[in-house]
DNA sequence: CGTCTATTTGAATGTACTCAAAAGCGGTGG
DNA sequence: CCACCGCTTTTGAGTACATTCAAATAGACG
């Protein structure tokens, strides 16, 4: 149940048994069907979470309803709505899983007493912020500086693992354009 | 010289005398006239920037010449490019001085060295990484969701110590549109 | 004061969207 | 296991948003 989570933890700060396994004991596992909410929009962003399995995807709906992507998880990645739960806010993201999954579920409580009792852990959460940070930088960058085309070619190239189970739609709705526009890119090829 | 970032970091984490002054040793003062690089495109970024006066923008100029405005930083900001400063990679992006600055320098190196001798400084960082991520996460929401003129007008409003010192050109560069566009936009009000 | 760049204006163009309808495909229930 | 239903994807026509290019005007800096 936790390995996956364990060993990505490894890759930056080591724990002994005790660490690990209060560590093991501060998430709660959830399984979600295929279209199954972790989050609603509106509703309080609790948790943060991690994807043992399967795979999810948060969006954004605005006013005029339109839908935007914010991101797809999929095994050893996190989700959640980060601003919304650093600060216990009403979610502005919806997050469903794309495919069956199973998430470890991690509350801003839990979250804030590990960082406390084991200071180490900040070290590998630093990371796991400035990697998203990073990725969220990459991205504001290609969607100013490229055309659809390029960035719909870049996506299927960085992102393979996620492709082959996402909707067009959705993927149009990552790159922010609509599905039909996105349908003539892949014709003209 | 060091009031400014001591007191940045005082708002999450506490330090005593010795951990003050070794954290200051680390910095180099840099003085940037107008229009003065601290960092070129292509040249490896080594350090990370913090903004003691002035105001500095961060950008990038794509294979066709297009130029895309990353990030500004004001007063008790920080500025890098975070992908290749955290790899020692050459920058995807150039830095400029907007006005004349006063920066603290922080290489790679240095870095580590504080976040290993004073673990507690991980929190600090983890926190602005956090914030970071959230900032970078609601600007692809925004791009996304937005029309150019929302968009101009959430800028106006979110970065009113920014906007009187900056060109509608590097403003336009930021939202990612035309300064010619931009120049509708504001024509039509 | 002169020069250089930013900003505005306008016309022509292109990229991406909307709306509508047909075709394709996948999940679900019988 | 097959057939149906609903959603996704495609196609096409008309439109809107944003760009390009060019030229005039305004502003800022040395």
């Amino acid at each position: 149940m936790y390995q996956a989570i364990l060993s990505h933890i490894y890759k930056y700060v080591s724990l002994n048994e005790e660490e690990e396994a209060f560590l093991s004991s501060q998430f709660n596992v959830t399984q979600l069907k295929r279209k199954e909410y972790l989050l609603q929009q509106g509703n309080i962003c609790q948790h943060i979470h991690f994807v043992n399995e399967g795979i999810l995807r948060a969006y954004f709906l605005n006013p005029e309803g339109k839908e935007t992507t914010v991101m797809f998880a999929v095994k050893d990645w996190w989700i959640t709505d980060m601003y919304c739960f650093a600060n216990q806010l009403p979610a502005m993201v919806s997050i469903q899983a794309v495919a069956p999954s199973q998430v470890l579920c991690l509350s801003k409580e839990r979250l804030d007493t590990l960082l406390t009792e084991i200071p180490k852990l900040e070290r590998w959460f630093r990371i796991l912020m400035q990697n998203a940070y990073i990725r969220e930088q990459l991205r504001v960058i290609q969607n100013l500086s490229q055309s659809a085309e390029d960035r719909y070619y870049e996506f299927l190239e960085k992102y393979p693992q996620i492709v082959p189970h996402v909707t067009q739609k959705q993927i149009a709705s990552y790159l922010g354009i609509t599905p039909e526009f996105l349908s003539a890119i892949r014709a003209q090829k």
